[in-house]
DNA sequence: ATGCCGTGGAAACCACGA
């Protein structure tokens, strides 16, 4: 089973890098984020056609983010990420599908930090932390895909001392990452790709892409269900490089029967 | 060091992103 997760920013202008990618990479699971659509101008049609069953969790402008599936359906679990009832930005989405208890997330991007919005950031981080610990406890395979908006390590950043106090990097936002992770999620990419640059975001301006001044903030983190399961992961990066393109690439992972 | 590009929505600019 193949799942990816890719921010498309902005899902209705990215429609036909959409289509196309899924036609090419034809993955099981999707995970999408920064839709920027509110709920009823999601393309359900589009992406039916396209071979694909979608939940989705819309806003206007902003935010937003959707489970699609080619073969299972998907039954929905969540649409908010608990722990806070004033929290109404669509950033989280969790849902059964194919056998896994998969959480699709996008992450607060914290900048200017520091400030409301990285305390933001910080506190999403905490009931983040909260209830993947919950997920844990419930003993079934669960998969936790997204727009993190954290690069974990240095080597996740081409030019890491100047990304020291932005909120992607700063040391509150790693430690909040590591925390995560220690509760016993396997960072899918660097368990098979240890020493490797591999990046999942490149900005739009100054030919970032063409330098490969890139970041890597998409991430899969998996329970030990999926130990040995992993066969391969991998970002589809030449994706990053066609027309009207979003500024990130899709991530994957393909695993096998437990 | 930086929103230099790009999207969406409202209103011919602004908020936001990483």
């Amino acid at each position: 089973m193949k799942i990816a997760t890719y921010n498309v920013n902005g899902v209705n202008g990215r429609l036909p890098v959409l289509l196309r990618w899924l036609e090419e990479s034809a993955p099981d699971v999707v995970c999408l984020q920064e839709l920027k659509a509110p709920q009823e101008k999601f393309p359900e049609q589009a992406i039916l056609d396209a071979g694909y069953k979608a939940i989705w969790h819309g806003q206007k402008s902003w935010n937003g983010v959707a489970i699609l599936s080619k073969d299972g359906d998907i039954e929905e679990v969540h649409r908010a990420l608990p722990g806070d009832d004033e929290d109404t930005q669509s950033r989280f989405i969790e849902a059964n599908v194919n056998g896994i208890r998969l959480v699709c997330l996008y992450l607060p991007n914290g900048n200017p930090a520091p400030g409301p919005k990285f305390d933001y950031k910080l506190d999403w981080f905490k009931r983040l932390q909260l209830h993947s610990k919950e997920l844990l406890s419930l003993d079934i395979p669960v998969v936790l895909a997204g727009d993190f908006n954290v690069m974990p390590a240095e080597i996740d950043v081409y030019k890491p001392e100047r990304w020291v106090n932005d909120a992607l990097f700063r040391p509150e936002t790693r430690a909040a990452f590591k925390e995560l992770a220690e509760q016993g999620w396997t960072d899918a990419i660097r368990k098979l790709y240890p020493e490797e640059i591999i990046y999942t975001f490149w900005d739009y301006f100054r030919n970032a892409y063409g330098r490969n001044a890139g970041l890597r903030i998409d991430h899969f983190l998996l329970s030990r269900h999926f130990d040995e399961r992993l066969r391969a992961a991998g970002v589809d990066r030449h994706v990053r490089g066609w027309e009207k393109t979003s500024d990130h690439a899709p991530v994957w992972i393909e695993l096998g029967e437990g």
